[in-house]
DNA sequence: CTGTAGTAGACGTATGTACGAGTTGAGGAG
DNA sequence: CTCCTCAACTCGTACATACGTCTACTACAG
């Protein structure tokens, strides 16, 4: 039962818009906490009744703040304020030699530590011609062709982060890369068994609203970013050994990075 | 005029919603470069004579791509393929010793180096009671005071980031970090001249929509997400000195880490 | 007690209408 | 030729209505 949200009513003498007003009534609920995660929002019928305004005006308001993140619509329920999954922090160091050492795969371990239930689906193992912006990082030429890995991660079931790998044939044949189970310590462990030894990744971070596939793949409530990661793993000798394409949910991930200051 | 953008008819044996189908045309048509940047969408009234639907449903399918960041609308003149600002890079070396000892601030040369014109904005110094979040990445009690220096980064006149640096009183105090200039080399120079011999830095970064108080000071068109960085400058014996909060048009940067692997 | 059908309530999609407000360009007044 | 007015076009806001689909709950039949 709606126990007692007050909203204010419209202002006749501001010039600001109608649903925009509702949005911000409704917004200032949320931020002052007299709507809380996962607490239902008034229905378009109650709330038409509070402001005397047509439906198209609630809806409008509504999507305005659903397209900021701050609400999620559920078809035949209701509109809720949405609950924001436990982020999952990922430090520089996560793929220093000790733990690729472990023989766990850093996912796994590190969703475990924190109490969640890991699980990896989609596996898919491809030798394609790459990408452009992909061959230019490892430094291929137009015929080389790699082996893309291609895998997405969940937490609980949820679905957080999608990740293709694209490794050099040069460098991939005759290893457990080409299997769907890379062995313990993963793809970087196969790849220093071949004798690079890895010195330093480069990680390109971009911030941009999800593709539509990229939507559905990471179940992304409307107005939910993305951070889109591109990883070079190098060799001690400065070659290129792999490329790492990540996709992941922006509510679910803070990136942590530590800089020298020298 | 609209020379030949053409878009395919509705599928009426699809049960994908009308207002979707046609997102998704013109959402081609921008993927497959038939319409580029800054061109001009057709109108709504174009749209419903081609489609032969309510107007209502044109606006529904052109906000389905606004919302994703792929058109804006301009009131008067049409809806326009967003076209994106030059992306910055930050190198994860941005803040190294050598840099530093240039005097020049990094943003202002990073900036000229690209060449792009540099200005910085609304500066404010305040001494206040730290946020919670700050105060505890400085290790501050709850009476410790901060000295906060806000602004906000422009290139060519677009704000791209806005940025407040928290110092603590205690090593802010009789330095130019209480001074709108702060001198040569900015206020890591300050830092260290005060004693405190930088040794890292570590970057936390979320990605998610702007709030609209962001949404306003960096202009940002609806659609486009910020990077939430906080940076947390330590002393070589590990004493937290700084914390600087920014909040970037996602839009205009990818940011850029070296990973040791070791 | 159980399972099913019905129903009320909630959001989703779509049509039609009306008027407001910013932009642009053409044509007329000066 | 220049400036101004105005019309046409564009998107913005708002109302009213209708029907579809999903969810959750109730009441009835078995």
């Amino acid at each position: 039962m709606a126990t007692s949200l007050t909203l204010p009513d419209l202002d006749p003498t501001s010039d600001r818009a109608v649903f925009r007003q509702i949005a911000d009534h409704i917004r200032q609920a949320i931020e002052r906490g007299q709507l809380r995660e996962g607490d239902k929002v008034p229905s378009e019928a109650q709330l038409m009744q509070h402001y005397g305004v047509a439906r198209m005006t609630i809806r409008h308001a509504l999507q305005v703040l659903q397209s900021e993140g701050l609400t999620v619509a559920e078809h035949g329920r209701g509109v809720f304020v949405r609950s924001h999954p436990p982020m999952r922090r990922l430090a520089s160091d996560r793929f220093a030699r000790r733990h690729r050492e472990q023989g766990k795969a850093a996912f796994i371990a590190e969703t475990e530590d924190a109490g969640g239930k890991p699980s990896v689906d989609s596996i898919k193992i491809d030798e394609v011609k790459p990408p452009v912006e992909i061959a230019e990082r490892l430094s291929l030429g137009p015929n080389d062709r790699v082996i893309a890995r291609s895998r997405r991660y969940l937490i609980n079931g949820q679905p957080v982060e999608t990740a293709i790998s694209y490794v050099p044939m040069e460098i991939a044949k005759d290893t457990k890369i080409m299997e769907p189970d890379s062995g313990p310590g993963g793809i970087y462990a196969r790849i220093e068994e071949k004798g690079y030894r890895l010195d330093h990744f480069v990680e390109d971070i971009k911030c941009r609203m999800p593709l539509r596939d990229e939507a559905r793949a990471l179940k992304l409530a409307p107005g939910v970013p993305v951070f889109h990661l591109v990883r070079t793993a190098y060799a001690a000798d400065g070659t290129p050994v792999e490329v790492c394409d990540t996709v992941m949910s922006g509510d679910a991930y803070v990136l942590s990075y530590e800089l020298p200051a020298r």
